[in-house]
DNA sequence: CAGTGGTCTAGACCACGTT
DNA sequence: ACGTGGTCTAGACCACTGA
């Protein structure tokens, strides 16, 4: 208890005290001992029982509330929240590391470059102004010979003017921005399309053939960046999103 | 500075100082005069800079690690993170409140339900046991007088032994687990596929129309709970996932 | 080895919601 | 009114790591 000897506490070993509590706690919950609706012990309580002080113990639970998994009521205590919605992360990645991390040679091509005023859909898709003008950029990658995924972007010249000296040719404009504009916010819209005509030429299928879409919008402060289409052909392709509460960082 | 005087500021209404100091390193942050790479000033120089203690400035940083704006490195200082993957949080709600918040009478219809033993392919998509046991439901989900998705679901009955005097006649199996099972995991996959002849049938479209397919996995603590497929029919349907790292809750 | 972040304490006052 | 969580302090020691 005396303050020298609790400092050594990390020479134990244990990760940390705020992080062994947040574990048990959440074990507690995960195994279904404490349900959903239970009220965890008060913070007083848990201050006894690991024998440290308020601090500690509210990181701990405060790291829960932020997962989710408990939800507090002043004056009557902390709870197990009641699931609602799952809620998974999705990683989207640079389309090269996704295809090379599928054991497959990468090749970017692009097809199609142009910078033109934005269009009345256009600026209603990314809330722009009259006098917008966009960059209008389509590209393939492929993984191996086969297409992987068809890539159709606009991006908004007047956040990024630098793109009116950039071809494209080489670099993928997912990357080039990625590495240059910082962006504070994305919405992602996933769906199932039938390739269109176009569409199922670029990426070698029949017309019809299922497709799997990932739209994108990107932002900065509350200007629209980009708006990205990833057209995936056929079947084969999988999102895959985990939810995994057990482990966090 | 002193003790007393301190204590006072929640009166004035800043909605907390950790909460202030988080909010303007994150607007310098996303408005690029801090780029990636930059060093953010010392915790201590926060401290003085906020008039605060350095728990305070600690607690604002240490939130913005976890969303992934600042890395810190020891000895050496807290830099702006390079974005590399996007990630995103994808909601995936009850099917009832995602019908409902689209303003449509919602109805569920339970089509079949069995108790079977797990096939071979069942066993390794649940990674389960010789002779493991299954409930098997299909069900159907309605807007109004369109079917709106076609639920395929599998659940472990020696995870959930309940299940065997559940019918899923007025209850959907999602809500039922639900409210029931605590789950630690789940795993989601979302590709398109063309509906075949069964599913075209339930969901009263044309063989070959472009779905949606949401499968999930889902377990607890190390067990197979449940697997889900859903079926969206057509290109009307959007999976949304956000990633808005501009405010917390 | 020196300086940063990582963690922790033993208090404190306040806001808020239940009673 | 009262008890909970929300926030904050002014220190402290330690671990890690860059110079």
């Amino acid at each position: 208890m005396s303050t020298e000897e609790d400092k050594t506490r990390p020479d134990t070993r244990e990760p940390s005290l705020h992080r062994r509590i947040l574990e048990e706690v959440e074990g507690k919950i995960l195994s279904g001992e404490w349900p959903p609706g239970h009220r965890i012990p008060f913070e007083y309580e848990l201050t006894e029982q690991y024998q440290c002080s308020r601090m500690t113990v509210n990181k701990a639970i405060t790291d829960l509330v932020k997962r989710g998994l408990i939800e507090r009521r002043r004056k009557s205590g902390s709870y197990v929240t009641h699931p609602h919605a799952q809620s998974a992360v999705l990683e989207i990645h640079d389309i090269r590391l996704e295809v090379e991390s599928l054991g497959l040679p990468y090749r970017y091509e692009r097809r199609t470059r142009l910078d033109r005023p934005a269009k009345a859909a256009d600026r209603r898709l990314m809330e722009l102004g009259e006098s917008a003008r966009l960059a209008e950029i389509s590209a393939l990658h492929f993984a191996g010979a086969q297409p992987f995924c068809l890539e159709d972007r606009l991006i908004n010249l007047a956040a990024v003017p630098e793109v009116r000296d950039e071809s494209f040719d080489a670099i993928a404009p997912g990357a080039w921005l990625m590495s240059r504009v910082p962006w504070s916010a994305a919405e992602h819209r996933i769906r199932a399309v039938g390739a269109d005509s176009r569409t199922a030429g670029f990426l070698a299928i029949a017309p019809g053939t299922p497709c799997l879409v990932v739209e994108r919008r990107t932002w900065s402060g509350g200007v629209y960046i980009t708006h990205v289409r990833l057209t995936y052909p056929g079947e084969k392709h999988e999102l895959v999103a985990e939810f995994a509460p057990t482990h966090p960082k």
